[in-house]
DNA sequence: AGTGAAATGAATCTGTA
DNA sequence: TACAGATTCATTTCACT
């Protein structure tokens, strides 16, 4: 992981679509470089995924929600099960504090994240925050491009 | 937004990366078409953005954490300005709740997610979970591929 | 690790239905 | 809205530094 490194993977995060011919030339390397080092960069790991960011709200969901959840450290494996399988599960981290778990999550309406949360009762207590605005959607860090 | 449209979306959100052609053949319309669709798609602003999950652990970020804090509401602009301008700030929703602010941020170390919350503390009260381990990592919803 | 040039493969443009 | 074919453009491979 070197300075150019960083570089293009700060360029991949903003945007997971751009060339390697633009990438070659913001780094001032060949395009053949660019695509072993993105390759070498995906080998071990770094890069994770492509991913494309959609408007959820234009795509029907609209409410979006954190559910925190009071998970009984012996059920864990079974909720890790179940989480994963519910496709309007954006995200879900087993955290510090009270409640073991938060679960981004999207519904059509607020109906349909009522009938979930009554299904996750069984794993314990329940905390939800709906969102009402997302002042900074979902983005990726900038790595430093300095030589360090 | 047809059902080719929502399959579209559904593979660019596994993969921005995919290329026309495979999305032409899983799709059985021609690539001119899958391309004149995505930038439909993208116009309507139901694709915002291409976007790559890196591993943060490997990148040196080590620490993840949300952090809730209590803003007033007239420093809100102020605060919506200072966390945008924050590059360990991967998420900011406004939510329901005594913690009006949900924060997604990664450090180095402790150290620096705790000077971040001294920061944060001239808007107000702050409460902060680190996360311990993620069960489902960022992705998308699986939009239904029927005609409805 | 890096390159430039050739070969391959993908995306766009033009025509047309 | 969709396509097929031609052109343009990007990506990969390869021989070499």
């Amino acid at each position: 992981m070197d300075s150019i490194d960083r570089k293009i993977i700060n360029r991949l995060q903003q945007n997971a679509r751009v060339s390697l011919k633009a990438l070659a030339k913001e780094c001032y390397i060949s395009p053949p470089t660019i695509s072993a080092r993105i390759h070498h960069l995906e080998q071990l790991g770094i890069i994770k995924n492509y991913y494309t960011l959609i408007d959820y709200k234009k795509a029907g969901y609209h409410i979006k929600a954190f559910v925190h959840v009071k998970v009984d450290p012996k059920d864990k494996s079974n909720f890790y099960k179940y989480i994963e399988s519910i496709p309007n599960v954006l995200e879900c981290d087993c955290v510090s504090g009270e409640f073991s778990m938060v679960i981004k999550v999207i519904f059509e309406s607020t109906e349909l994240l009522d009938s979930f949360i009554n299904l996750l009762q069984r794993f314990g207590k329940t905390n939800t925050q709906i969102v009402f605005s997302t002042p900074v959607d979902v983005r990726g860090v900038s790595l430093s491009e300095e030589k360090a």
